[in-house]
DNA sequence: AGAAGAATTGACCGATTGGTCAAACTTATC
DNA sequence: GATAAGTTTGACCAATCGGTCAATTCTTCT
C-alpha cells in the first residue's frame, strides 16, 4: 500500500534528533513568543548546528506550527473527560482535574498557548472557531441540561467553562509569579494536590445547588 | 529647591510625543513580548522617526521597564478594593469586580504582565518577591480570620487569590480565544456585565458557608 | 567494496535588529 | 533678530535575523 510506504519508519535515530529540535522549539516558543524566538537559539538548545535545524524543519513558522498543533491535539485529548454520562460533580471535577494534571505535566504546553492567543491566534484560529466552538457548544447543552433538572444553580455555563480554563492554565502560565510567591521554590506535589482539591471543590459549590 | 528643578514641566507637546511613544510601545509589547517587539514597530504606530523614540526613551529596555512599572501601579491600586474592613461577601464582591474592570478597560496592561510572568518575570521579579507576596500575606491573615469566625469554608487563602487573579485575568489575556468563540465579536457590554456578575457569584458560592 | 542516498555543517546571503550621530530644524529668551 | 537650547531626522553601524548552499561525512544496500 502506498500509505503504507508513506508512513515507512524513519530511523530511531532521525525520530530522536527531530524530537530534540521539537521540545527545543517547545521550550523556546513557550517562553518568547513565536516572533521572540530564534532558529539559532533553538538549534543551541537542541544542541545541533542551526544548519541542521533547518534540513529537519524547513522554515521557522512550519516548526512553530508542527509545535502549535501538538499542543492542541493535548488540549483535544483533555477534552474528552469531561463526560456526559456522568453526573455533574463527576464530570465537571474530571474535567478540572484533567485541566489541572495537563497544566503540570505539560506547563510548556500551556504557554505555546498562551502566546498563540496573546498574538491574536494567528495559527489555531481556525480551531478555535470551529473544533473548539463545537465542543464548547456540545458542553454548554449539556450543561444547560443540568440546570434545567435542577442539578446546577442557573449560570452561563460558557463563563463558567472560562472560569475552569482560566483557572488550570494559570497554574502553567503564571508559574513563575507562583514560584517567587512560594519563597522560590516551585509548588511542591503536596502543595499542587492541596490547589487541585480545592480548585475543584470551590468551583463545585459555586455551581452546584445548595443541600438543603 | 534641586528636586523642584528636576522636576520642571516640560512643554505639553513633549508629554504628548512621550505618551504616544508610550502607548504604541503597550500595544506591541502586549503583542509581541519584550524580545518579539521592535523600536522600529513601536516607532511606526506612534507615527515618529525611530531616532525619535531613541531621544525619549534611549534604548528598548529602558521604555519596556517604564510600561512595565506602569502597569505595576495600576496593579497596587486595585489591590486596595480588597478591604479588611468590609464583610467577606462585599470585601471579595468589590475586589473581583475591580479586577474583571481592570481586564475590561485595560487588557493591554494585563497582557504585558502575563507576556512578562511567560518571560520568566525578569523585571518584575523583585517586586513579586516582595511588595506582592506582603500583600498576599496580609489578605491571607485576612481571610484566614474570616474562616475562623465562620465566615468562610475552610480554604488554603493563597490557592483562592489564585482564582481570582486567574479568572480576572483570563478576561484580558484571551480576549482573542474568547472572541473566536463569540462568533468574531468582542463581548459586548452586557455580555462582559453577565461574566462578571456570574464569576462573583461562584467564586462567593464556592467560598461562603451554606446558609442553613 | 563501492555506489547512492541521507544527513551534517561551516560559510555565506540579504534583511532586520537596537542603537548612534551629526546636521538640520524649532522654540524660548534676551 | 541673534543666540542658545531643545528637538527632529536620514544616514549609518555592527550584530543578529531566517534561510541557503555546496562540500563533506555517514548509512544503507547490493
Amino acid at each position: 500500500m502506498a500509505s503504507e510506504l508513506a508512513r515507512t519508519p524513519r530511523s530511531a535515530a532521525r525520530e530522536g534528533r527531530e524530537k530534540a529540535i521539537f521540545e527545543a522549539a517547545r521550550a523556546v516558543f513557550a517562553e518568547f513568543g513565536f516572533k521572540g524566538s530564534t532558529t539559532a537559539e533553538i538549534a543551541r538548545r537542541a544542541d545541533i548546528p542551526k544548519a541542521n535545524l533547518h534540513y529537519y524543519f524547513p522554515t521557522k513558522e512550519a516548526l512553530y506550527r508542527a509545535v502549535t498543533e501538538d499542543v492542541l491535539n493535548t488540549w483535544l485529548e483533555a477534552a474528552s473527560s469531561f463526560d456526559e454520562s456522568t453526573n455533574p460533580s463527576e464530570a465537571i471535577a474530571a474535567y478540572i482535574g484533567a485541566k489541572m494534571d495537563m497544566a503540570r505535566l505539560d506547563p510548556i504546553g500551556s504557554r505555546i498557548w498562551a502566546n498563540e492567543i496573546l498574538r491574536g491566534a494567528p495559527v489555531i484560529g481556525d480551531f478555535l472557531e470551529t473544533t473548539l466552538l463545537d465542543w464548547l457548544k456540545s458542553r454548554e447543552t449539556i450543561v444547560r441540561r443540568w440546570i434545567k433538572t435542577g442539578k446546577l444553580v442557573a449560570i452561563e455555563p460558557r463563563y463558567f467553562f472560562y472560569m475552569i480554563w482560566a483557572t488550570t492554565q494559570h497554574y502553567a502560565d503564571f508559574e513563575g509569579q507562583m514560584v517567587a510567591l512560594n519563597g522560590g521554590k516551585p509548588l511542591s506535589d503536596a502543595q499542587f494536590e492541596t490547589a487541585k482539591v480545592q480548585v475543584i471543590a470551590t468551583l463545585l459549590r459555586g455551581v452546584l445547588p445548595s443541600e438543603t
